[in-house]
DNA sequence: GTGCGACGATTTTAG
DNA sequence: ATCGTCGCAC
């Protein structure tokens, strides 16, 4: 078979790792060096040349959008849609996994995914169960300790506290959270993980298994693992079998999620893999590449590489320093307003910033300017609270002992049924060992409640009656339908919220109506012996859908730093370059947040193809307060000879953050972290200014005297250090 | 049991 | 500023 179309179009390091003959790699992938095609061809290799068995080839990565896109690709290569090869994200496989196996691992067959909201409601349930104070632990502080100690793999056994106190008690929340989990067949996001581990751990035979089956494992984005992934990674990778993973460390922008770069450094000693780099970079100008290579420099322990390409050498990168920032998305539109009228495409063009509260003024512009825009981020379709409460009934429909759907709807719409009546409830459950449905019916015929309670009781369970008799030999789009219009949820979101708002919770509604019509059972789940409803439940959960049929074809795509990562725009501006925004004040101190927040810099600048802005404000609005700020501390890591300043109006800035660049006379050369001495209150640091001309306040922390608030035209203060 | 006003926190986020 | 949760008044 003539197999060159898969080496045809690759360099020599790419062509390498495709057709690597032995052993483990691990390739050091930079931005836009063409991974993720490396991946593909390597498993179209295997297929084709080694004729190795899709069923014996596993790709993991971290969305459902990598694994779509690469699931296509390998479509697209080999002209045929590879049956039996598993290409999906962690979760997803163990999902698979535990579908096949839940027996085993102590799961019901029934099992249900808890998103995130669902974890927190639940997370809130306890502690307020177990009448602890939720000033002292916070739900959502809770649930981020349940998630922080399962992705390292740790039950609550497994955990030390070294008092009988607080610790003892986030401990004992964990427990309890996880045997109201194990009772009621509940699976989080990080226990899907965690299960299967221990189900390859613990069943040896599973194991050998799975470890004979996938003769090649591929990693997306290893940067990005956390212990339990790799953990996961070691146990299906056998003696016999291949890993090929694929990381970047300078593209490790997660590890205050749990994401531990030191992976790629343990894989190398625990595999001995091939080592192979990837540096030729297909995406951005020479001068961009330069810029973010001069940037990223400036951290230490990388394992090393240096991006290089043969494209032009192109525009410079262009830097304005904004009035405020106000000024800056007028700035930023204005150019998008340029390359638009140049006949570019608004698709073309991405704003991207630190943080989501960012995106407001450059909406506000974009709008009143009518360029079409897409802010990514926010709640996704199966996010939403309208979606989530139909989905309730469904699930309530498919399993009427779905405590957590029962919680979530037995007064949505409001039904006269509080609190108090939802305790009684609970309690009567609790005592009898039943699902909450079960406790209700109960409590209802023994008249247990009271007349006004026990009417509104036997309401709820009527409608969730009527509705399964409804629905039974109905399809998904029916059952949805049926739910939306015999809760009359419209209504009451038309009740007590502004039409506009109202209107697009319906709108939403009727999208559900069409995903459930145009969802296509998987193959593996009907394999799984899964219903159709179970599949639809569990895939919600697991994509929360990524738009569902949003029209953003052809917009200006707002999204923060981190949401950008994987994506390329000819145009890209980077904004709110300032300290404390970017680098975040909250990483600033430490030096290992720091070099994240500038890998962060580095990603950012690398989605740039043609063309990249860098802006920074001189004052924003922060919380209500007017804030002054200088340049990001990455600008002045980027050599002057890349860039070109833009003049604002009448003033010229700096070419480089190097100088402050305050209104001088108003902040009289002050600039927050500045030293100041007080003619009383002795030393001090600037912590914050605010207002203009004779109105400027300036808020000092003495070493002595503490925070103050001082006026600056009296203060009186001098420069120091 | 429901609904409004006060109060406090507020980086980044896929599954 | 803005959003979400809590407490108190109907």
């Amino acid at each position: 078979m003539d197999v060159s179309h898969l080496l045809d179009e690759l360099n020599d390091a790419q062509r390498q790792a495709v057709t690597a003959e032995d052993g483990h790699l691990l390739v050091l992938a930079g931005a836009g060096s063409g991974k993720t095609r490396v991946l593909v061809h390597r498993i179209a290799w295997l297929i084709q040349v080694h004729h190795v068995s899709p069923m014996g080839v596993l790709a993991v990565t971290f969305t459902n959008k990598a694994a779509g896109e690469m699931r296509g690709r390998i479509g697209r290569l080999l002209d045929l849609r590879p049956e039996g090869l598993w290409i999906g994200t962690f979760h997803g496989i163990c999902h698979r996994l535990l579908r096949m196996h839940a027996a085993e691992v102590g799961l019901p067959d029934t099992f249900q995914i808890l998103d995130s909201e669902d974890q927190y409601r639940l997370v809130r349930r306890v502690i307020r169960d177990m009448e602890l104070d939720e000033g002292e632990h916070p739900p959502r502080q809770v649930q981020g300790f349940i998630n922080q100690h399962k992705d390292e793999g740790r039950r609550p056994e497994h955990i030390e506290h070294f008092d009988r106190g607080f610790q003892a008690r986030q401990v004992d929340i964990y427990r309890r959270y996880q045997e109201y989990c194990e009772r009621s067949g509940l699976v989080d996001f990080a226990e899907l993980l965690l299960r299967t581990v221990e189900l390859l751990r613990d069943h040896p035979e599973r194991r050998a298994h799975y470890q004979s089956r996938f003769g090649h494992i591929l990693v997306d984005e290893f940067q990005d693992t956390n212990t339990l992934q790799y953990a996961l990674v070691r146990l299906l990778a056998g003696n016999a079998n291949r890993l090929l993973v694929v990381g970047d460390d300078d593209q490790s922008i997660y590890g205050w999620r749990g994401a531990r770069v030191e992976n790629v450094a343990h894989f190398d000693r625990d595999f001995r893999p091939e080592i192979i780099r990837l540096e030729q970079n297909y995406r951005s100008t020479r001068t961009i590449l330069e810029a973010a290579n001069r940037v990223i420099d400036h951290n230490d322990d990388r394992m090393g590489k240096n991006l290089w390409t043969e494209g032009e050498q192109g525009e410079p990168i262009r830097l304005f320093a904004a009035f405020n920032a106000e000024e800056e998305a007028e700035f930023v539109i204005a150019r998008i307003q340029e390359w638009i009228a140049q006949g570019g495409r608004p698709s073309d063009c991405a704003v991207l910033y630190r943080s989501n509260a960012q995106s407001r003024l450059f909406e506000q512009v974009l709008l009143r300017e009518d360029i079409p825009y897409r802010v990514y981020g926010g709640l996704r379709f199966f996010e939403r609270a309208e979606i989530k409460d139909a989905m309730a009934y469904l699930r309530l429909l498919h399993n009427p002992h779905d405590d957590t759907a029962f919680e979530r709807v037995i007064n949505v719409p409001a039904r006269g049924i509080g609190e108090r009546t939802v305790a009684q409830i609970r309690a009567h459950a609790g005592s009898h060992a039943q699902s909450l449905g079960q406790a209700a019916t109960e409590l209802v015929a023994q008249g247990g409640l009271s007349a006004r309670a026990g009417n509104a009781v036997r309401g709820f369970l009527q409608l969730i009656d009527a509705l399964i008799e409804a629905t039974e030999a109905a399809s998904l789009a029916e059952a949805a339908g049926a739910v939306i219009r015999q809760t009359e949820l419209v209504a009451w979101y038309q009740s007590r919220e502004p039409a506009d708002r109202a209107e697009a919770r319906e709108e939403n509604l009727a999208e559900l109506v069409r995903a459930a019509d145009s969802f296509h059972q998987p193959f593996e789940d009907e394999q799984a012996g899964l219903s159709p409803m179970a599949s639809f439940l569990s895939q919600a959960a697991l994509e929360a859908g990524e738009h569902q049929g949003e029209r953003w074809q052809d917009c200006v795509q707002l999204m923060t730093l981190h949401s950008a990562k994987g994506l390329e725009f000819p145009l890209v501006f980077l904004a709110g370059m300032e300290e404390g925004l970017f680098p975040h004040q909250r990483s600033i101190e430490e030096p290992g947040r720091l070099a994240e927040e500038r890998r962060l810099c580095y990603v950012g600048m690398t989605r740039a193809m043609q063309c990249l802005y860098i802006t920074h404000a001189e004052s924003r609005q922060t919380y209500g307060q007017t804030n002054f700020s200088r340049p990001s501390r990455f600008v002045a890591e980027i050599p002057d000879s890349l860039i070109e300043s833009i003049r604002s109006g009448f003033r010229v800035t700096p070419a480089t953050g190097r100088t402050d660049s305050h209104p001088q006379g108003e902040a009289g050369g002050l600039s927050l972290g500045c030293g100041v001495r007080h003619a009383r209150f002795g030393l001090g640091t600037v912590v914050s200014l605010e207002g203009q001309g004779p109105n400027a306040r300036i808020q000092v922390n003495f070493e002595q005297a503490g925070s103050k608030w001082l006026v600056l035209a009296y203060a009186n203060l001098e420069r120091v250090g």
